[in-house]
DNA sequence: CATATTTCTGAAATCGTTCTCATAAAATAA
DNA sequence: TTATTTTATGAGAACGATTTCAGAAATATG
């Protein structure tokens, strides 16, 4: 129906090679005959279908995005919003697109990414997460297919390119801050263990703690999920805070747990900071807009998602490039959740 | 390099237009022959390259979104990360692809959207807005292309198909809500007037305000907007909330703001529910998770993003179908932000 | 002026499918 | 048995671009 190479060339008295090479501004076509070509273009509405070229050069310039629950629950938290962002912003300036995964369970995304692969739907894919026993990346490693993961690596992290924090350090210093603090029961919250994040912030805290010979309460060592509900992360909560030595000061490995945290205390009167101190992660808009504000370690979500976005595309681009690790750094940013620990909070609690 | 139709032809000894009949599952294809091709399929490891289909198809099985600032403030706000949702999800059990524009400025999302339109990316598209003075939809209409937007449509309303709350209806409920109440004194917070839905949940409030006879302080109407920083929406709180007829009462046209204005309030020392009651929009999880949670009225944004994509696939498959719009319903879920009015709320202010 | 070189353009194959049309074989009807 | 219909498959032309190879024209070189 609408207008082909061949309807131009055929108009401009010249071959659809020609026109292709106009198209993509070849040198070896003079000046004249481009502006030419080009004027006919213009006069006959004409514009390129991308699935010829697609087809020929095997490259869509799209690129596909995995998301851990995929639309279902990432969509909620807020950092995936701001990786996206990044993503988002980078494939722009780069002139690519993006292709978002649409399945629930793991198996429909591994599906999608199959399709997606298979189907050379896409010329390259990021993975939002690093998870046990994902099928994913070993998948897209047999193939040979170029990814970029944001998160660390479960192996071969000399493979394939990976962006990530190093949230062992971040847990360890929002820890320490806590500490800094005078703050000697503490208590974390994280997330599912299967993922990487969860387990190295974990081993952060735990680090700070050993190093500050404190011990920390086994009850104290909690983790709420996204795929729970929120009724359930409150429970989670309340039981922590119920135990005998309740914690002072909490890490927290994201700020949409955060806010679960805080609406559960709030609902057994335990006051922020006055009663307890809390430190999320990730720093996303929430953190800002919480009340209070929750002091947070900034991860760089917008950054993460960038960075892992350009370093995708420069593979597709030059191949041969040295895949490595890129780690984006992370910083606390102080707001009115946390507080000094004085030795009456204990006490209030006696009511 | 990898396996085509031509290769399983060969090495099955049929056609390759028998292979690919059999990929269709087409009934003109005997079961022997179905069997022994899907066998030797498998044993070539043989996928689909999804780009050939496309080019004689002229169908991409894939929608195209198009966001108000597209990525960068769009996914700012929970409200269009459910809508996404519901489109993803939409989209999955239909089988379609999602494809996001990426550009930023109103400029570069309207090319996104030509490149999309005239390069065939997509078959059909998402108008996740409604807008004075948007370029896209009526580039749409113009080009004859399948697409549904979210929001009030500003013409042809029954040229193509809408999906939206009925907003002036669902504004007038909420303030009467705080009319109901006791409220006399109230404000109005909205969003940037060039958008539909912020002028209709005006014309709710001011409906209701005229209903019951209450009439409004000018600067009791005020609009903050995503694009603005924070801190200026904090500003536009501040100066209504200082004003000398300061609102009891406030309808805040998404839970976003909604959180926003909080934040301001809390700085300024006045307290929800109790100086002043607030009434959000949209239902998304911050508004669960604030503190105090914040009554809202529930858009139903994943449906909204459901239907809409729903819609869409329809139009895609049977053009004939009549266009027309689907009004979502809305309603009120009460939570903490809204107290009775009780006389004493102003003197409190005197301090 | 003849030859070599460079510059510009065209012809045609190709990418991986789909789909229309034709046809051989099998089944049914006469 | 012959004619007719049905069933199953194949041949080959699309779809809309790109790209290799080759050749004509223009320019430079000796």
């Amino acid at each position: 129906m609408s207008v082909t190479i061949k309807d131009v060339a055929k108009k401009a008295n010249v071959a659809p090679s020609t026109v292709s090479r106009v198209l993509s501004d070849s040198p070896r076509i003079s000046e004249t005959t481009k502006k030419r070509v080009r004027k006919i273009m213009e006069e006959m509405g004409y514009h390129l279908n991308i699935n010829g070229r697609v087809l020929v050069r095997q490259s869509t310039q799209t690129i596909g995005i995995v998301m851990k629950d995929s639309a279902t629950h990432s969509f909620e938290n807020p950092f995936f919003s701001e990786i996206l962002k990044g993503i988002s912003e980078a494939c722009h300036t780069r002139d690519y697109n993006l292709n978002l995964t649409t399945g629930e369970s793991e198996e429909t995304i591994f599906q999608d990414v199959v399709k997606m692969v298979q189907g050379k739907r896409v010329d390259g894919i990021i993975v939002l997460y690093s998870k046990k026993d994902d099928k994913v990346v070993p998948y897209l490693m047999e193939h040979d297919f170029p990814f970029v993961v944001v998160g660390k690596p479960l192996f071969g992290a000399n493979k394939f390119m990976y962006v990530d924090n190093d949230n062992v350090e971040a847990a360890r210093e929002a820890t320490n801050y806590l500490i800094e603090y005078g703050h000697k029961d503490l208590g974390f919250i994280g997330g599912d263990l299967k993922f990487e994040v969860a387990k190295d912030r974990l081993q952060g805290f735990k680090l700070a703690a050993e190093q500050h010979g404190i011990d920390i309460q086994p009850e104290s060592v909690q983790s709420i999920d996204l795929s729970d509900s929120v009724e359930n992360g409150k429970e989670v909560v309340k039981k922590m805070m119920n135990s005998p030595r309740r914690p002072t000061g909490l890490v927290i490995t994201d700020d949409y747990n955060g806010l679960t945290v805080m609406a559960a205390l709030q609902e057994i009167q335990i006051k922020v900071p006055d009663d307890v101190s809390i430190i999320g992660f990730n720093n996303t808009m929430i953190a800002k807009l919480a009340n209070p504000p929750l002091t947070t370690v900034d991860t760089n979500p917008y950054q993460l998602g960038y960075e892992a976005s350009d370093g995708l595309i420069n593979i597709l681009h030059t191949p041969e490039m040295v895949k490595r690790g890129v780690i984006i750094p992370t910083s606390i940013v102080e707001r009115d959740s946390c507080k000094p620990y004085s030795p009456g909070i204990k006490e209030l609690d006696a009511n």
